[in-house]
DNA sequence: CCAGCATATACTTGCTGTGAGTATAAGGGA
DNA sequence: TCCCTTATACTCACAGCAAGTATATGCTGG
């Protein structure tokens, strides 16, 4: 036996969107991802990570896709000197499916991240409370440098000073608030009098990090490889689809654009039916066309996101 | 103490480009990649990694980023039940440096992945030897469901009948070789006679298959996000940044358009001298222009990519 | 029954990015 | 001096796409 063999974790960051709305799974008070250690008698990791899922929240995944491995400096076992390395994932699924123990739930991703919900313009928290506080930040070092330093980060992120808004900035967003100690996870353990946060539901460890991760991923995965119809309906309409992709980026597409580009890329098929249930004139119903998954690998699935 | 405890290993593909030769760092026969235990004694699993790097190469590495993380079934210890975890890393970094130990030197990428270079149009290897493989590959099996699938992927991938060639394909390509039974570790301790290889330098254990996901990762990288500085001396000329960025994609750039889209991003500045040792008329040096590294993060730095 | 509304679907316009070609400048060597 | 090589600058044309506009079709409330 080695002093130097380590505990390694998996932890699942699952994505569902219902009602335009896009959703983690969690457990615990809210707060906690699934997870559990990888074990002997798991086939993979992949494997692993579905297993510790089922039994939690009694979901069965479909799609995966690792995100990131991190070995937790904070996470030493107490007894002895031992480290763990967590491993985390992307998975996306449909949020039907069976209701799994009680303490399971499926949350709003923006009650974690607030500022990152754009559909209805600029949310107020950003201009409000976040840029007062982050420029505070910014000038609470003597370095001019540094000073400076940080608060291009912050414009850049946030698209302050007439920048635009770029969603995908997710991580980079997450990590400075977290530097500038506004989320309740970054002054954890910290004495003196708690500062004032953003208002927004915090999460165990670093559980909100890498959901921020995969929102990133996620942002960026869609725009070019056609991972959305995971999140689907086996059938849907194509307003249904492009709310689903709405949610996800968290900002408005322009109607005829996104249907011309689904459209030309036959990434659907009609099925034939229509449905009434959308209020207004009936709307097709399309299914995705399994057969381009394949061909897909090369041309990519470019959706159009409205600028401002 | 528990059973489920892994061995953790770090293995870094390292990449440098020489004189328009993008090359990989190796150990051993020039079969190995650098690696070593992830250790109580390090203090983050990029420490660990740069500390085996530098011990077994004599190479101090800057830029590291982290490729993927699988746990090998085949690599179970020997005395006991235990897992193996590796962790892969890309690093780029300069050629000249310190000599390192004897047995480490730098290998062309192309040795291991002669496929790859379509800087002088497509290689012989592909029409001459590749495909007939892989059509008897895809008539291999009965079903004629898969016959078509195998054919499908093997045509995506490598660019037949009259589709472009994808650059960012590496892993693909490499995947279907292996699975075609076409590299030497495919077939490794299978009885029979061995069957016809494609002649190309193999590394042991699943270290070409680190390789080919690295040339990928940054293949698609060099497009928008401005690494390719990390591999560039302080001071270059445009045509040895082009002829640096054609290495890493193995194809060919439109001289005119690489130069407008360099120099419209602001990425580089003039240092004011110029070079006569490429011959011709003097060329200018430039240097790279560390400030826009923040910015880019947002506007991400394309890369025009010749067709054909 | 009709007006108004909400959604679906189709067409048009104008800009930008970029792939590709051509032309000119400047040095070295035979 | 001619020619070769490389560097640098300019132009053109097409495709993609953001954005706006217009029409079709069903539902609902008065």
């Amino acid at each position: 036996m080695n002093a130097d063999d380590v505990k390694v974790d998996l932890i699942a960051f699952v994505v569902a969107v219902n009602d335009s709305e896009p959703c983690v799974l969690t457990i615990g008070q809210a707060d906690t991802l699934p997870s559990g250690p990888f074990a002997l008698e798991h086939r993979s990791l992949q494997s692993g990570l579905r297993g510790w899922v089922e039994q939690q929240t009694g979901h069965r995944l479909g799609y995966i896709e690792q995100l990131y491995t991190f070995a937790d400096r904070d996470r030493i076992g107490a007894e002895r000197q031992q480290r763990v390395i967590s491993i985390s994932y992307l998975a996306l699924t449909r949020k039907e499916q069976a209701a799994g123990p009680p303490k399971c739930g499926w949350q709003s991703w923006y009650e974690y991240f607030p500022w990152e919900d754009h559909r209805s313009g600029t949310p107020p928290v950003v201009l409000d409370v976040l840029r007062p506080r982050l420029i505070e930040w910014a000038n609470g070092v003597r370095d001019a440098a540094t000073r400076r330093e940080r608060w291009q980060r912050a414009t850049i992120a946030f698209g302050f000073d007439d920048r635009l808004w770029n969603e995908e900035l997710t991580l980079q967003r997450y990590e400075l608030v977290y530097e500038a100690g506004l989320v309740q996870e970054a002054v954890r353990g910290r004495d003196g009098a708690p500062p004032p946060l953003v208002p927004s539901k915090s999460m165990v460890a670093d559980h909100r990090r890498i959901v921020a991760t995969g929102i990133a991923r996620l942002r960026s995965k869609i725009k070019y490889r056609p991972v959305v119809f995971e999140l689907m309906p086996t059938v849907f309409t194509l307003l249904q689809l492009q709310r689903t992709v709405e949610a996800l980026a968290g900002r408005l597409i322009h109607k005829p654009n996104f249907r011309r580009l689904i459209e030309q890329q036959e990434l659907v098929e009609e099925t034939g039916e229509a449905t009434t249930e959308t209020g207004g004139r009936p709307a097709k119903l399309f299914r995705f066309r399994h057969a381009v998954l394949d061909d897909r690998l090369i041309a990519g699935t470019k959706l159009p996101l409205a600028r401002g």
